[in-house]
DNA sequence: CGAGCGATTGACGTATATCAAAGAGAGTGG
DNA sequence: CCACTCTCTTTGATATACGTCAATCGCTCG
């Protein structure tokens, strides 16, 4: 993680808020007021964040790591619903409504948070109306990806939507090598599974074919390289889905 | 459709209004005020509301009668998003950033809309800035439904599936009769096919086997009797999705 | 009453889940 | 530094649920 130049250790309440679209619309002046409400937390891998049910009050803001927020089935089995990784915020579902916690969210590596108790996003809100209307376009965008993410699951093909999950985390996790783009993935593939509700043996058979036909190289477990862009782009659709 | 007994004719203008939450907190003079920018529009069964890809510019209010918000996936299948009816609205994507809409939307009966065009909508919410909260807290319900559709789409049993999409119509249009709940269904068996990703036949056979059982009764292709309910919330999968 | 469209039913093939066993990494302790 | 173990992944064999194709049925509406 890199220092900033200007503010020393202090600047790490800022972070964060520099990285959210949230506050985009702000001064510097107001950044600093709301740095000082921010609270600071860490959690290891596989440490829970909050549970499914708790009635968490807080906006938390990833501002290091990844985590992972699932739903436990009826039959068991664990359906990710998101990982979110740095920049990206949850919990917002329980700052408004007395809304419960719909999901379970779990550090995916070491992770580092902001967060805001319900109390202080109010006052908040109350100071910048305009917040709203950027909640308001951040739960749009989320929205517009599940609509495409449900639309996927609805198109039978698996194939489809590994391809298609590879791209995305291409987009989100990837970076530029001489041979491609390489990935370095949030997700085991047992994690890839439940995310996109298939069996984990069906994720490696499939990865195992796209290896085979020279689009991806496997590297580890941690780590895919992506060598054929267009062909991966072709498998998923040719519309962007995800 | 009931007539409202203080203000005739013109009270179709605020019907809409008092049946969405968005406009909950407004005293009877704001809403007054409000009826005033309200466009009326009739459609009649297929008709097409506004396809994928336009730019609509306003916030449609279903009044009466229902209809299918759909995207066609890359294999040509159409997915259907949301069934949307008396009290719902969508078109809110476009108020706010540039987007073009995501899906389409098409009447799945008569129906009769309320709208807003982009700009009075946005003199709205300059005049009465609760109304972003309470927008907030309905898409937050709305992204909330859609985590719980995705969870399900992950669970593997399409019987689950068909069982809580039941349940759910049997909420949203279902009357209490002697032997059960009598749902009538907005969707066709096709419709419902499409809503949960399968295939026609799939559904038939499915309903099929829950009349076999003395779930539902089949009352033509419009109607279904749920008979058992407790069964087919068994068969759902007990915790309540969807 | 007849025509037409949607729904049902049946036969069949295939994709994916499941079960089972073997293989590869990563970390631990000798 | 190497062997050992634990966990995650891969690979294989088998079963099954669902999709597809095709034929028949049965409403609904003219």
């Amino acid at each position: 993680m890199e220092k900033c130049d200007v503010c020393g250790a202090q600047c790490l309440h800022k972070l964060c808020m520099h990285k959210v679209p949230i506050f985009s619309s702000l001064s510097q002046d107001d950044l600093t007021h709301i740095a000082s409400i921010i609270r600071h937390k860490k959690y290891q891998k596989g440490e829970t964040l909050f549970s499914e049910g708790n009635r968490p009050d807080a906006l938390v803001i990833v501002n290091e790591g990844s985590v992972k927020a699932f739903k436990i089935t009826s039959d068991g089995r664990e359906q990710i619903l998101y990982v979110f990784s740095e920049g990206d915020f949850f919990g917002e579902r329980n700052l408004f409504g007395r809304q419960v916690s719909a999901y379970t969210v779990e550090a995916l590596e070491p992770v580092k948070t902001c967060s805001f108790t319900k109390e202080s996003f109010h006052e908040l809100l109350h100071a910048y109306p305009e917040i709203a209307i950027k909640i308001i376009e951040e739960l749009e965008e989320r929205i517009s990806r599940m609509e495409s993410a449900l639309q996927s699951m609805g198109v039978r093909s698996i194939d489809n939507r590994i391809s298609a999950l590879l791209l995305d985390f291409a987009e989100k996790y990837g970076t530029s090598v001489p041979d491609g783009t390489l990935i370095h993935l949030p997700l085991s593939r047992e994690g890839m599974a439940n995310y996109l509700g298939v069996a984990r043996e069906t994720v490696s058979r499939k990865l195992g074919l796209l290896e085979n036909e020279g689009i991806i190289r496997s590297n580890g477990n941690k780590s895919i390289l992506l060598l054929d862009r267009s062909m991966l782009e072709a498998s998923a659709g040719k519309s962007a889905d995800f």
